[in-house]
DNA sequence: GTCTATAAAGCGATAGAC
DNA sequence: GTCTATCGCTTTATAGAC
């Protein structure tokens, strides 16, 4: 990460100056205003950049016809992202800073969360295709929201304002978002793995 | 609200000026530091009021014996409850300034969002009492949590960064997070409404 | 392009009169 | 308790030398 990424992540737009990115990146402030217009085009191509780095990462892994064991990996692999120290700091600063200029709030909005939700319901709309799910009555991408939600949840707002919650909470949510999707949404000769004589 | 709520919620807490609250209060600047020591002192009166305020209004409908009814009902009033433009804000601004204060984040985090699935969380166990629930393979407070999380999901965060969804994608989140968790722990013999002819 | 030096303005907090 | 005036510091942004 860029020396402006660190100083902007870890303290906030306004309380950033402008002379602490300077240090950090070992330079003078006067280099810095050759390359950015000013403070906020600064902050603005951080954003853009940040937000395409993490949200772009996420796999969304297929392992041929066991769907319950699909959702629970794109499962882990979304909390897993959402849950990382510098998707935290990027959430809270761009938040914070959407009032006062609504385009970065919108920009991260579109590449981040809409982004990731549209995949999901783009996986889901291929596994409808494939007979894995059924979506009758419903919606591919409302359930793939709900699902992020549900994954989200209760963690994330933890972890934003508070602290992370532990792995085994954070796995028996996942247990449970798949069951209520699976419920609502699997094709149920074939989602349930064999039971166990 | 008083006058350093305005500001600070508006504002964000490091762009604030003690300035602009003293000449929004019509005092002078001095007058504010007779009351309190320094401005984090104001910040953190200030969110614990609003915290308060807003999530203790949470009504909890009881309409006898229609689960589907009585979960929609709870939804659509904590919807519109997060949804409310101070609540967005108490959100933005305290999350922004979690990292500099971790015990404002805290106290936001028990009194707002953990409170309100505490509370949904026991309701649920006493809907399971009353047989109109069945928590059966799972647990009443991990079902809350995923119920609020569905709730809130992308229109909260549509809110938070850009702007709010329409009433009618509200209504649809509702009825779809209903159905999947009356999916998964409804009596079917008592939740569903009778089919009309 | 990169530096040093500085301008111009805003900030939190306080002193001292009443 | 409330005011005016101000201290001491930090901020963004720029001018001008190299």
């Amino acid at each position: 990460m860029g020396a402006a990424e660190v100083i902007f992540l870890e303290s906030g737009y306004a309380a950033a100056s402008m002379d602490a990115v300077a240090a950090r990146a070992g330079v003078s402030k006067a280099t810095i205003y050759v390359h950015f217009q000013n403070k906020r085009a600064l902050f603005e191509a951080i954003v853009h950049r940040r937000t395409d780095a993490v949200f772009q990462a996420l796999q969304l892994s297929d392992s041929r016809t066991d769907v319950r064991r699909m959702l629970t990996d794109i499962a882990l692999n979304f909390v897993t992202m959402i849950l990382r120290d510098d998707t935290l700091s990027v959430y809270r600063v761009v938040l914070a800073e959407t009032p006062h200029q609504p385009e970065v709030g919108e920009a991260f909005y579109h590449g981040g969360p809409a982004f990731t939700r549209h995949k999901v319901g783009e996986f889901f709309v291929s596994l409808e295709k494939r007979g894995l799910m059924d979506f009758t009555g419903t919606d591919p991408f409302m359930v793939a929201d709900l699902f992020l939600a549900m994954l989200a949840g209760d963690a994330h707002i933890k972890a934003l304002f508070t602290a992370k919650p532990d792995e085994d909470r954070i796995n028996r949510v996942i247990d449970t978002a798949v069951d209520l999707v699976l419920c609502r949404c699997g094709r149920h000769d074939v989602s349930r793995p064999p039971v166990s004589p």
